[in-house]
DNA sequence: CCGTGTGAAATCGTTCACAGCC
DNA sequence: GGCTGTGAACGATTTCACACGG
């Protein structure tokens, strides 16, 4: 009803594949060095075969959100980029707080890549005192019993926590007592919290082990020939 | 022809598919963590309630890979962890390269959790000529150059990738060139490599968009009465 | 009685193939 | 001619439901 010209209704995002939200990111990521290659167009099988998938892969997943290309040219990069981030949420800033300052958050809040792309780090909590009411990469480092004043008046909405696995629950707990809506997740275990909170885990040792298996059984290269 | 007692055959390894073995590593995380908190048994319910999948779930992952449980009884903690290594590769020790010391890579270096799973960081590379030479976190850094003689010298398997975007692509072929196997992928590119060398891409950015999207489109809880 | 292992059914995601448009 | 958008076919994964074993 909002645009007349559309065929088909976008579906509802809730009911949209994990694995297609994961791959509009590769596009994402695709389309930006596209971009500042020089490309302003590409088309869904060039896309899909830098990326490792077919083309109507590429054009399924865009289907979910919309129609985004035009038939016999391809896609704009410029405009798809906009697309992708709207339909993500990142083209606005997200404000942030990281909890847990040690070598892990440490080096997170000094990773260029975090900021530039739509996440703003405005506050960090540790409970080692010898850490906190420093400022450390830009960030005000605050101790761990202020995250729910903290939270409130920085409007913060999104959760980092890079603690060790035996704190990371009470830290999580405190992020979601203090309103944040979504936790990323660096500790190596299974965060329990309510089901309106939002959570991405990323564990390295788990990622290791993921590329040890297909390393531990890969098709042995003297087996084949050509 | 090992086990007399199997009843069906564990399917090729290369067909698992890749959600199966990333859960795999979720069930050992939780096994370690139920084991060294005094459980000596588990069921596939109380696993998969843990970790939020079906109990159905976990039993057929598992047939995968042989039978590891006592009906009426459940799964020896120690023994399924003995298992899921074994499968996974982690069994053993893998001697690890990595490549860029700057900010990530060197709070990886220094993260407990790598080398307490099976995995040794035995050499680190860098281009700044002010980083190498040095030892970072118990690590040797050598210039880049010299990827090629220290891989081999020191029988490293996998590789990690922890340098800027524009240079994740050479760091790469030069740790393939070198003979290394697998690569964990840091760097916020999609990495063109041979087939036979796996790859496990880590982007920071990706993780957050994943994250912000499943906020931006949760259930809004005032619109939901009861 | 509880819990595993496993075919069969149901669900979900991917690929195919082609109509329509530039 | 090339490329998108999309229903239909296909393939893969998850859930169901139950026989069998401790």
């Amino acid at each position: 009803m909002a645009t007349g010209r559309r065929k088909t209704e976008p579906v509802d995002p809730r009911d949209v594949p994990k694995a297609v939200v994961n791959r509009l990111s590769l596009y994402l990521r695709e389309l930006q060095q596209l971009l500042s290659g020089g490309h302003a167009t590409t088309s869904s099988s060039r896309l899909g075969q830098q990326l490792g998938f077919t083309d109507a892969q590429v054009r399924k997943d865009l289907a979910y959100f919309g129609q985004f290309g035009q038939p016999g040219v391809g896609y704009r990069c410029e405009e798809l980029i906009a697309a992708i981030r709207a339909i993500l949420g990142t083209d606005r800033q997200w404000r942030v707080a990281m909890v847990g300052v040690g070598n892990l958050g440490r080096a997170l809040l000094g990773y260029r890549g975090f900021i530039s792309q739509g996440f703003r780090v405005v506050a960090a909590f540790d409970v080692d005192a010898t850490k906190t009411e420093r400022v450390v990469e830009g960030v005000q480092v605050y101790p761990l019993e202020e995250v729910g004043r903290v939270v409130a008046a920085e409007s913060i909405e999104l959760g980092l926590v890079a603690v060790p696995a035996s704190a990371a629950q009470s830290a999580a707990d405190r992020l979601v007592d203090a309103g944040v809506s979504g936790i990323l997740n660096f500790a190596p275990v299974t965060l329990n919290l309510p089901p309106e909170v939002s959570i991405v885990g990323v564990d390295l040792a788990t990622e290791l082990e993921q590329l040890c298996f297909s390393v531990a059984n890969r098709v042995e290269r003297s087996t084949e020939k050509s």
